[in-house]
DNA sequence: CATGATAGATAACGTGCGTTAGGTATCGTA
DNA sequence: TACGATACCTAACGCACGTTATCTATCATG
């Protein structure tokens, strides 16, 4: 009946991936995509009712290799395989870690949310034992900021020269056990 | 000899900087500017070759702005200052502290950079007594790196909803006290 | 082999952009 | 009062965008 499909949803989703790793979500258009593929408008209008629709398609291909970022760190700490993988995010695709972390957008839930979620992975945490659950989520907030102060000047290139990939992740590793640590000697556990 | 000036340069740079602060540099365009202004394109052209002459300017004026959230913090502790001023641009001008701190652009100077202007600074403080110069740095960089992920929270709104003003302030000044103590108990001062 | 469903191409629409050419109106001076 | 410098307006150019109407070409089925 119709003829072979040349450009389906996922190559259209994948070439617009492409564009908006180079140039933010900015650089999807239409014809962009269009060009990009080698085709006209017509089989992105085939695919999707609108631009915005291919757009909400390529959040969800960034999510995606979001995950899959996170699920490649298999190191035995959850937190320093959130925080690796928020690095590479950065690193690897600074452009779209702009738009869903540095953006206000609706991709980023509620930090209630996630720290609903921490929580009982930080229960289970042998070295928070004692914490208070005031404290545990406290500190969480202060990695969760920091992580992401690290993340944006990795993304936007503004770390020292001299910090490589590794240099980088030490820091991370480096400056949270030191909150956890300041935040021990300080005793301020409890009053919150 | 010419009919008195309606529009001059300053209200124009002022009308734009308004579009940023509310819609970010590309809300700044020849058209809109001037239709805030009540008034056609010429007077723009008149003041400036481009619209990224006009773009220039207001980069300009915004930093001023910038300078002047920093003056306003008469604290004793410089940094504390920064980082107060750094939160009051976050949270009073956000589209414009992404478009100055949270993208890629010349408006930040190099870490390096920032950090020889602060050495002088930190090697006064009674508080650093005693670190090594490389220790002194890192703290800094730490510090940096923390504040422009509070920053950043501030400016997008993904901050827990019960923080107000002064628990942002409190945690960040908290936290920074915290790295210090952290580095000071783990004493790896002196074999960076 | 003819048919019909449809993938894809083409070209046009309206909008907003930067920029510019040409016209109008003001206002101190001669 | 007439002049000239110039502040400002109007309208247009070319370009890129989202979107759509129309056309062409394919290809399994009858």
């Amino acid at each position: 009946m119709p003829p072979t499909t040349r450009y389906d949803r996922d190559t259209i989703v994948e070439a617009a991936f492409e564009l908006a790793k180079e140039g933010g979500f900015s650089a999807i258009s239409t014809r962009a995509v269009a060009k990009r593929l080698g085709c006209s408008v017509a089989p992105i209008y085939q695919n999707f009712a609108t631009v915005d629709d291919l757009l909400a398609a390529v959040v969800e291909r960034v999510r995606a290799m979001s995950g899959e970022l996170l699920a490649a760190q298999t190191g035995p700490d959850p937190f320093e395989n959130m925080g690796k993988a928020s690095l590479a995010f950065a690193r690897d695709y600074p452009a779209l870690f702009r738009e869903m972390a540095l953006e206000p957008n609706d991709y980023v839930a509620p930090h209630e949310l996630i720290e609903d979620a921490m929580a009982p992975v930080m229960a289970g945490d042998p070295a928070l034992a004692g914490w208070s659950d005031a404290a545990r989520r406290r500190l969480f907030l202060k990695m969760r900021v920091f992580q992401l102060g690290l993340s944006a000047m990795v993304a936007n290139g503004h770390l020292p020269s001299w910090m490589d990939e590794k240099a980088v992740e030490e820091l991370l590793m480096e400056t949270g056990e030191e909150i956890a640590a300041g935040m021990m000697s300080t005793r301020k556990d409890e009053q919150e």
